[in-house]
DNA sequence: TAAGAAATTATCATTTTCCGGAATTAAAGC
DNA sequence: GCTTTAATTCCGGAAAATGATAATTTCTTA
């Protein structure tokens, strides 16, 4: 059942970096230890060896705690990992021959755009993100996405820290316009680059979110601006947000995936 | 990716799912016991407790395992959580930019330097402090000011107390010579590293102060002597002062980050 | 500045889990 | 169909995690 009281420690150590990303603000000993209901000394021992391992670490400054580099390193990975199992890497194929153009799907880390998966349509044209290949937040598609789905006030902060650096005529390099853009992005719920980054290249993206409405990662299209006008890429949105919906489902009950082992939720 | 195969059972698990997520294809329980030198029975009950809780589980009609759905939700969190250090990463990676070196954020903590986050522009050069490396407090530019910091009676006992380790020529190991480098320390309020750690590599460091100038942090710069000489570091300081002020500002209003709600459903 | 409250660390007998060689079973090769 | 090899399960000794209690430190508050 789902009492985590007396499972494993491995349960606990899961339950706690669990808590810890769940929250919006840095956690303290005794609020994790009151929210799984742990012992306090049990709960400063596990939280100590997770921290020794960088899966979580101290606010700077501070005795809260927020996950750690190990583990957002970690995360990365799976997400990564996830996007590239064979049913949908087959859903962004099927987009990509749809569109007939390159798609890929990307997550935010450490403040750039990182490239987990990716398809492309025979010509060569366009920009090719391979994966693991990485790019600022300011002029992707993707990175506007998630600049848009933060907090008001850390968006500005953001902005204000994020180095705007000019790629090419088009980049926006001023915080005012940046957040303005930001405000349509989240109102229309997807995101458009202008040859913000390459020049001739254009391109859009929608979000792939949880089941939870979390952003999850980024599902986009890179296209030269010799073939489809930055006005005409709205039409790849539609099919875009189809695959994207295909996409979070079968993160969420990626059951039928595996098999179907009683243990699953019971 | 280091396998230390006696470590903790948490550590075991979390090497396996991180070989599991870094792989292209599904991994066989062989490949993975092979890859982390498990024996292969304890590979086995260690990859079925992963798959009973979900954490990894078999690739559709296959033996081979691939990451679980509980462990993407939960990556998907720690991403979406990151974005509390995102901020501070991003002026990090800002100064580290206008100086064109790499930077990094350290604390002290258990009498070693440890770093926290770090920023690498481009080439790989010079010292790669990674985020969970720790060093020793004589001989970083950040364990000098640490120390330099302390009250004078504190500072005498621990210098005493320390082993001062020989890394190269330069380093300091008489509490002497300690003693006078820290006493210009702090009255200069940055300090300076001349190959003391690694040969060839020089560095500097400015504090990150609360606003009641307490010690919070310590942001430094680690170049190759064959780049920048260690007269030439200097020009880093005022840079680094005006990043390590924004910084403050920034960790210090990280608890208002999070304040506007997680859900925030549009 | 001092008294009090809360948080953190230390100790330790008990319980639980982990470990991996040996045995067993399934799969592959001939 | 039989042999060889790989995958999987068993199980008792070894190692650790556990959490009550207590001591210590740190933070509040008067």
């Amino acid at each position: 059942m789902q009492h985590q009281s007396t499972d494993g420690p491995l349960d606990r150590a899961f339950a706690i970096v669990g808590y810890v990303a769940s929250q919006t603000r840095a956690a303290s000993v005794a609020e994790i230890a009151a929210a799984l209901s742990l012992p306090l000394p049990t709960a400063h021992r596990l939280i100590g060896n997770l921290e020794q391992r960088g899966l979580l670490q101290k606010a700077v400054g501070t005795k809260r705690y927020v996950v750690g580099n190990q583990l957002v390193t970690l995360s990365a990975r799976v997400i990564g990992a996830a996007f590239r199992t064979a049913r949908r890497h087959a859903v962004l194929r099927a987009v990509a021959a749809e569109i007939g153009e390159q798609c890929e799907i990307g997550i935010v880390r450490d403040n750039v755009v990182a490239y987990v998966d990716s398809v492309r349509v025979s010509q060569p044209q366009g920009l090719q993100f391979n994966p693991g290949e990485a790019a600022p937040l300011h002029c992707t598609s993707t990175g506007k996405i998630y600049m848009s789905r933060l907090p008001e006030r850390a968006r500005e902060k953001l902005c204000g820290a994020l180095a705007l650096t000019r790629y090419t005529e088009t980049t926006i390099v001023d915080v005012e316009s940046l957040m303005k853009v930001l405000d349509e992005t989240r109102k229309r719920g997807w995101a458009k680059t202008n040859e913000e980054y390459v020049r001739g290249v254009v391109g859009c993206a929608v979000p792939i979110l949880s089941p939870d409405r979390e952003l999850i990662a980024c599902l986009g299209v890179s296209v030269p601006v010799a073939r489809v006008s930055f006005v005409e890429l709205d039409r790849f949105i539609g099919p875009l947000q189809k695959a994207a919906e295909l996409l979070s489902e079968t993160i969420l009950q990626a059951d039928e995936d595996g098999r179907s082992d009683a243990s699953a939720e019971a």
